[in-house]
DNA sequence: ACCCAGGGTCATA
DNA sequence: TATGACCATGGG
């Protein structure tokens, strides 16, 4: 099954995610930082606080006394670390001029940009590149390592770059694809494709090497493989 | 009580 | 270059 063939029948399941949560290109580049290795529902405070303060701009998350932006963003987790990236990121768009300024960059050198800010990696600055400034660029994250290795469509260990690329490859550069396709993977991620699968209910068993066993598949271990997400390099 | 969550950086070997 | 420690809250 391609690439493309997993994205129609994952459409057809769960139907048009209508992602990014967030409104403003701002928003959501506070919400991929803030969601690093967290729940969303945690994330949704922190941003909740920081309107309700009224830190709700590059210049204001700049100014903020540094423990006051953490404090502010306590629920979200890390906040401390968080506090830190927050504010480099901010001081990266003021000095640049502002968000709208730098949708003026062409895309690789925004993510060059990008991905030099302290606390900025890989997944977090494709978030941004993808949903905030609407460039092809394909979002990888452990719900799409785990979802495709279990598939057998990937190895899973793969360097991020190796499979972005295999990815944009196989689909052409599309922005509503992409940001569909990976609204759509963090949806079956969360709820059928879990640290322990739930093949019963899942719309890719018939074609995944892990949920062939669908009609066996026993409550505690899930499916056959396919334990968990990999990470590192190559 | 335990496991997990929409990563990234830093120190070691 | 490759592992491991660390960051921390809240929900299941």
């Amino acid at each position: 099954m391609s690439f493309r063939g997993i994205y129609d029948r994952l459409l057809a399941d769960y139907g048009p995610r209508g992602w990014w949560p967030g409104e403003s290109a701002f928003e959501i580049m506070v919400g991929a930082v803030l969601t690093q290795n967290t729940a969303w529902t945690n994330v949704e405070k922190a941003i909740a606080n920081l309107k309700h303060a009224r830190v709700w701009s590059p210049m204001a998350m700049v100014e903020i006394h540094p423990r006051r932006l953490a404090s502010l963003i306590r629920p979200s987790g890390y906040y401390n670390v968080k506090a830190r990236r927050l504010r480099a990121l901010c001081r990266w768009v003021v000095a640049r001029g502002g968000v709208r300024r730098l949708a003026a960059l062409a895309t690789d050198e925004l993510r060059a940009e990008l991905l030099a800010v302290h606390g900025i990696g890989p997944e977090t600055a494709d978030d941004i590149l993808l949903y905030a400034f609407e460039r092809p660029v394909f979002v990888i994250d452990a719900y799409t390592r785990r979802i495709f290795t279990r598939l057998g469509l990937i190895d899973g260990d793969e360097s991020y770059e190796t499979l972005r690329s295999r990815f944009e490859l196989a689909l052409g550069a599309d922005v509503s694809l992409y940001n569909e396709y990976h609204a759509l993977i963090v949806r079956h991620g969360k709820d059928t494709c879990r640290t322990t699968p739930r093949c019963r209910h899942c719309c890719l068993a018939r074609v995944c090497d892990s949920g062939e066993g669908l009609r066996r598949e026993s409550a505690q271990t899930g499916c056959r493989r396919g334990a968990g997400s990999q990470k590192s390099q190559r």
